[in-house]
DNA sequence: AAATTACTTTTTAAAGC
DNA sequence: GCTTTAAAAAGTAATTT
């Protein structure tokens, strides 16, 4: 699929010779990623933005590359972390964000706030959780967006918080310290969280 | 918090449901006494300076009062941080430039002062819906899992402000204490317009 | 598990790498 | 781009007690 895109830039420009080497990146990070083709699409578009602006000028095309691929995860809401992208492009996780808040500044992109639900289902996995537990935490946190609580908190920490409650209801076994792993918080987090669930739901 | 100052939007008899209180944190100002300095010099007549040339070519010159920190550089250019209001910010200068000429550092001029940067922080009084806040204001990021504040960028004046659930935020950017104003006092009817805030208590 | 310290974001100048 | 300086906001994190 991205033989189109290598047909395309078999004109010798600057311009070419820069999108052959992020398509390759990009095909490089859709196996270790393991996302979509229309990610990989949307990845590619917003690249393209960005070379047309010129936002690639004096920085490094692999760092732009991950920032565009994120945001695509993010667009399409396929559940990616920064630090998940980091670790594909061996790029600091602070040079992703700073190349993604870049993207969505000079190109004007709205993006969807990452939905803290969407982070149960990778954390459970992850955990190795039962569907109940599962299910448990969905409700705890929608009771929590509902009470406003939510508000510049990490989703990550919201659901990870939430499962560890609905672990502790559900009496499944699991530490803290083995839901804050699968989630890539830390312990302390999850006991932040655990205690504005507590007092506003009064769980 | 030195200079404190309560905003009034009340001009024309709509009394708003809160007022903003903000406090100018931390000036910025750049000056120049148009000459070179020897730094060297200033760091055997005043010991407690902070001078790593490898490091960083700026020499640290700190106040106890105004509490600041100044930077000067071979050029005889420097940028003073710290202060907490413009007039404080060029007190901080005239009097490091005092110090060095008591000192027995040659200077024939007076330095040049402008101002550079303000950082206020300030609290409107509720709450605010950061997620719908996120969709309606143009020019706003909100992104939790880097940073709890929405960063707001605005055109006039032109300052970028973050601001987060609580109702609090900071300002920055302005180069006039009366910028910082009319930035709060935009923000604040802007949020009051779109129905962005949470007035509870 | 509470306290402390420290880092994330934003702004701005300076001279040099 | 980076380095250094100051400052606030609220969250997360790493140490220490």
């Amino acid at each position: 699929r991205l033989r189109t895109w290598d047909s395309r830039s078999q004109v010798h420009e600057p311009v070419d010779r820069n999108f052959r080497q992020a398509f390759s990146e990009l095909d490089r990070l859709k196996d270790k990623l393991a996302v979509g083709d229309a990610v990989i699409e949307k990845a590619a578009y917003v690249y393209r933005k960005a070379l047309e602006k010129g936002l690639v000028r004096g920085r490094s095309i692999s760092a732009l590359v991950a920032a565009a691929l994120y945001a695509a995860c993010r667009d399409t809401e396929t559940p990616r972390t920064l630090k998940d992208i980091a670790n594909a492009s061996n790029i600091k996780k602070k040079d992703v964000a700073r190349c993604y808040r870049l993207l969505i500044r000079e190109l004007d992109l709205k993006m969807p706030v990452v939905d803290p639900v969407k982070c149960v289902a990778r954390i459970a996995s992850k955990a190795g959780l039962s569907e109940k537990t599962k299910r448990k935490a969905l409700e705890i946190l929608k009771k929590a967006e509902e009470g406003k609580i939510s508000a510049g908190k990490d989703p990550m920490g919201l659901a990870a918080a939430a499962l560890y409650v609905a672990c502790v209801m559900n009496g499944e076994n699991k530490t803290q310290k083995d839901v804050a792993e699968a989630a890539g918080v830390t312990e302390v987090t999850i006991r932040n969280r655990y205690k504005g669930l507590k007092t506003h739901l009064k769980l | 918090m030195a200079s404190r100052y309560i905003y009034h939007p009340f001009i024309k008899g709509t009394m708003p449901q809160t007022k903003p209180i903000v406090s100018i944190e931390n000036v910025v100002a750049s000056a120049t006494v148009n000459q070179t300095v020897n730094l060297n010099l200033i760091t055997q007549i005043f010991p407690d300076v902070e001078y790593h040339p490898d490091q960083f070519p700026g020499l640290v010159f700190r106040l106890r009062s105004p509490k600041t920190a100044t930077l000067i550089f071979s050029s005889g250019k420097m940028v003073c941080t710290g202060a907490k209001s413009e007039k404080m910010a060029i007190q901080a200068v005239k009097n490091v430039v005092q110090k060095l000429k008591k000192g027995g550092i040659p200077l024939e001029n007076e330095p040049q002062i402008e101002i550079q940067n303000i950082v206020a922080s300030a609290s409107l009084g509720g709450k605010i819906h950061l997620e719908l806040a996120a969709r309606v204001l143009p020019r706003s990021m909100y992104e939790p899992e880097q940073f709890p504040g929405l960063i707001h960028r605005m055109l006039d004046p032109k300052t970028v402000i973050l601001l987060f659930a609580s109702g609090k935020l900071v300002c920055t950017g302005a180069k006039k204490e009366s910028e910082v104003y009319r930035a709060v006092g935009n923000l604040h009817t802007l949020l009051e317009e779109k129905n962005l805030m949470i007035y509870e208590g």
